[in-house]
DNA sequence: TTATATATATCGGACATCCAATATAATTTG
DNA sequence: CAAATTATATTGGATGTCCGATATATATAA
């Protein structure tokens, strides 16, 4: 039960979902998505969560990539958009009133 | 990836969060739990998920449990009110902006 | 050029979550 | 009472998530 406990630091199995959300609001490269989550949940995801999860979301179609110097810039492809439509109805249903 | 997968339907990791939220809106037992889970993701908890969420809820001094008959009713003691309280800021912060 | 820093990538495994199957107990129905 | 129904309980295991360790590549600094 992890997310009853403080010292927890996972994702608690929305990671995907929430880099979705973040590449919605803006395009980022990896390391500008960790920081992000760094804010919100209050860890920064190590490099052997981040980029998996990226490959992830790339091989289901869901991001695109381009390449620019050090970095790799990703953003939403429009099945990407689709995906998290759904899944944020999803979400929003299960956890109604739970945020106020 | 589950959170994206429409055929998904397990709790995601937020199982206990869910089952405190709903029992400090109301009391209930077993059964009346899993239906409104089922009513907010789609599909009823199996038994054997929902009946070994709520012992651990009750091991971590989270539950009181009343019995009834058939059925136990459970509620919040203030540790479990606490608890709730913790974990939906920490929730909230998290999910930011997801819901609209 | 060499050293350092930063970004990305992969893999193995520890761990937690959840379910299917099964069992027990209490209540209701015939 | 016997059978059926409903609620609760347990446990073994399949599966997925995430991290630590490690490696590679690119850029920058000395």
């Amino acid at each position: 039960m992890r997310e009853l406990d403080n010292e927890c630091c996972d994702m608690r199995g929305l990671l995907g979902f929430l880099v979705l959300f973040l590449l919605s609001k803006k395009p980022m490269h990896g390391q500008e998505i960790a920081n992000e989550l760094a804010k919100r949940r209050g860890e920064k995801p190590s490099p052997g969560t981040i980029y998996p999860a990226l490959k992830s979301l790339k091989d289901l179609g869901f991001l695109s990539e381009e390449k620019g110097g050090k970095t790799i810039t990703y953003k939403l492809t429009p099945k990407g958009e689709k995906a998290l439509e759904i899944a944020k109805k999803r979400f929003t249903r299960t956890f109604l009133g739970v945020i106020t």
